[in-house]
Order: structure tokens, then sequence, then C-alpha cells
DNA sequence: CGGTTACTTGATGCATATCAAAGAGGGTGG
DNA sequence: CCACCCTCTTTGATATGCATCAAGTAACCG
């Protein structure tokens, strides 16, 4: 498992430190921590902060490295991954604007996954210790971090109850239903979706096979529930449908 | 689904405010968020909290309940669990003494899951808004707690890896290497590991149905990985052998 | 425009689910 | 204290959803 050297190839984002206003500015501010503070701390915030871009398909960093980074995405999508030693792969989440990237509890020096960028992607990236730091000074920023935490942990929990327990016609329907839930939480429209993954990744996160997605998709296509579109999107013909497949009704 | 009064048919037992001491000399006290406070916020945390009972099988709460409640297990065993209209059924964690139960991110006034308990379980129960005025105030609970909640988050990715993509032999495998780990973590022996969940929630657990898990064991057993004692509880005869077969070496 | 990679579709196989029934405890009332 | 019953567990026989193996097709990139 090669780790590719993040940025390696592309001139350095100079620090937000040197532009103190721009986390004041920035797009994703109302859907993240960042929300949280007031513009005094933002410029705390800038302090420990720097901007940075990644290529497509760029390993961010891999299960075991010094965790020594977190990120805050602010553009693209990233996939977060374990995988066995004969190289099945588990996708763990994927991750767009304004989601949090890197969270390790305290005493967990390395990260518990790897993380790939899918498309390209602008993320914040601040430094652990600077930011430990400064959440042990600003506690309204580890309250709003506490609360991203809680709420993975129920995605997650939806997560876990597809795997277990939901055949791939409903895992599907379970997956674009979410992508559609998240993107409106972003404040893009719901319903024709952006599906920047590839076949491959989607079959990992659902634990399924490529053969299997692409089957399913088609299956769902045919019902007249979703249809492809240009650009990779799926648009969800019957909203309601979808989600009672998702629940297996 | 039909909601059990808890601790409906016992004698309610004192609230520990009545006696300051209690949270000082408490047994997990080490294992959990307590060890983060002096004794005298102790007597703080004490305050909000009263000790609870539960007998076996009762439910503690179920998914969409108000949360209202945050409880650490103190003794016993606990499963939390989603189910699909149809009745299928995924458990998404159990919980032993010293764990946390009923973590939900603010702005969610509802459990995202069902808990109820496999053992009698003592446990402490916080009131959540009160427990939340005393987060605001000390500042490494909540620390304590967002470590709680990360740990959580690690843990769980292992899990939708098992669920994903490892054969019921690797998951069975990762289940008692995992219990064993868990019994070391709170100082019980690693190695007769106590087993007082029923095959049914093992296989819920697991993604597996009870018959495959009855098999799978059985197959350990004949290698000689593991061995079945009296009272519910499993030798592991070669460690090293089950860490290579839950990872599919 | 050629080559490569990603996606789709088809044929077959297998791990695990489902269906079925026989032990094994474990608690309760006679 | 024993016998019965109920539930849990194990074992067996069969079925099936998805994986695997195998092409063909489309999209993409240089």
């Amino acid at each position: 498992m090669v780790r590719i050297e993040a940025v390696s190839s592309q001139p350095r984002t100079p620090s937000c430190s040197g532009d103190p206003e721009h986390c004041e500015r920035c797009a994703v501010r109302p859907l993240t921590i960042c929300a949280a503070l007031r513009d005094h701390e933002l410029h705390l915030l800038s302090r420990v902060m720097t901007k940075r871009k990644f290529a497509a398909a760029e390993v961010m960093f891999d299960e075991g490295d010094a965790a020594d980074s977190v990120y805050n995405i602010t553009s693209g999508a990233v996939k977060t991954y374990k995988l066995l030693p004969d190289g099945r792969r588990q996708i763990t989440g994927f991750l767009f604007e304004g989601d949090f990237l890197g969270l390790t509890g305290p005493g967990r020096p390395s990260f518990a996954f790897s993380a790939e960028t899918v498309t390209a992607v602008e993320a914040c990236r601040f430094d652990r210790r600077r930011l430990d730091d400064l959440l042990s000074r600003h506690h309204e920023l580890e309250h709003r971090l506490l609360g991203v935490a809680s709420n993975e942990l129920a995605t997650v929990q939806d997560q876990m109850l597809l795997l277990g327990r939901k055949t791939a016609k409903e895992r599907l329907a379970s997956f674009f239903l979410q992508l559609s839930r998240r993107a409106a939480g972003r404040g893009e429209p719901e319903d024709p979706i952006a599906l920047p993954m590839s076949r491959s990744d989607i079959a990992d996160y659902l634990g399924l096979t490529t053969e299997t997605v692409s089957r399913t998709i088609t299956q769902l296509k045919t019902t007249g529930v979703i249809s492809l579109m240009p650009e990779n999107r799926v648009s969800i013909s019957d909203m309601a449908a979808l989600a009672e497949l998702a629940d297996g009704f």
C-alpha cells in the first residue's frame, strides 16, 4: 500500500493565515463546525489552518498513518475505507463539502482507516496538535465536534443495518436516498443527484460486487424508479417508491 | 413494538444524590468518563445521576423515543439494535460495564436505535438536559465524551468491514477476538470469555442466521481454535490462529 | 483513432439462507 | 425432586441471492 505524498505535484496553496478573512467568506462555513465560531474566533482557526488541494484519486492518508492532520472538505468528494490483507475493501463513507475528516479519539495516534479523493478536492487542513490546543481553549468548538461525531454515529448505525440485513435492491435504494438527502442538506437540489464515484466504489460501500450494483441499477431504471442522466447523474423519478424500497416495505 | 416501562416491577433504587461518595468508590470509574473528574466534580455528577436496575431482556428504550436519558453501564450486558419494518434486526453493539449508552447529537431529540438488556443490568442514568448543563460547565467531561464517541467511530468501522466483506468464519473469529480484547480492557481475563447473548443475538450482530452461527462455532471448535465451556463461556485455545482467521489470512 | 478502463450483460457456482426436525438445557408446577 | 414443557441450540436437506467467471459494449484519454 503505497502512500502518495499529498499535493506532491502541485504548487502549495498559501496558508489561510495570510488571508484572515478567508474563513468569514467561506461558502461551507454554515455547513460545518466553523458556524459555531464568532468572527474573531474564526481568525484563531485560520491560524492553525491551511487550504490544500488534492487531485482526483489521490490518497490523503492511509490507515495506520500518524493522525497529525484533520480536514474539513470544502469541495469535491472523498472516500474512506479499510482493507483486508487479501485486498478486500470496505468503503466506510463518502465525504462531501462541509464534512469533517480524520477525527480520531485522544490517545489514538494513527488513523483507523484510509482516505482517498474521488474527484479533485479542496480542503482545510488543521494540524492535529494545534487544533487540540484550540479545542481546549474554545469549548464551543469542541461541543460542535461532539455533535459532528454523534451524528456520524447515528448515520453509521443505518449503514450497519444496510450491510447486515438489506438486499441488494434495498441497499441501492438506500444509497440513492442518502445521497439525495445529504445533497439537500448542503443546499443542493435533491433530485438529480451526482454520482462521482465508480460502480466499484459503490459496490465496496454497499458490500456488493460491481456486477450486482450494475444489474440492480438497471433493474431500478427498468422499474421506472430512477433514470440515468448525463455526467454521472441519477434522477429519482419516484422518491416515495425509492424510500419504500430502501426500507423493504 | 411495545415499550416496557423500565424498572416497572422493581423498587426504585435510591438516587445517588443521597450518597455523594458512591461515585468515588465506583468500581467502573476508571473505565469511563468519570475518571476525568476530580472528587469534588464527581459530587456534581452524582447530583444529576440515578442508579437504576434493569431485569434481563428488558427494553431500556426504543428507536424514536425521546432521548432524555443517558446511561453508563456499571454491570451486565446491553444490546443496541435497529429494526426494519418486516422485523429484520441488526444489532449495532453490545455494551458492558464502563460503556456509555444513549449519546445523541445536539438537535437529535430521539434515539436512533433501540436498547435492550441481555442480562440483568445496573446503570447510572443521567437526565439528558441536566447532563448537558453539566457538560457546558465542565469541559473536561465533554472532552472525555468526545473521546468516547471517537473511539466508538473507530470500532464501528471495523464492524462495517466485517459486515460488508468478511466470511462467516472470519466474522465469528473477529467477534470472539473483540469480546476477548474488551474483557481485557475492563481488567477481566482475556481467555475464557463470557457469551451472555443468545446465538440469535450473535447472528443479528454479525449479519448471519442462528444456524450459520451455530455451524461456524462448531467448525471453530472442531478445528481446535476455541472450545465451549460451562456457563456460556468460550475458551480461546489458539489466540494467534483466531487473530489470523479474523483477518482472512 | 486506437487502446485502455469502466460498465453492462450473460452463464454458472457457491456460501449462506431457509426449511425442517432432533437434542439439550432450564425453569416450573405437580 | 422429578417430570414436563418450553425455548434455545445443533444438525441436516434444500433453495437462492449474490458472487464469480466470461464476454461484449461503451466511455474516456492520449
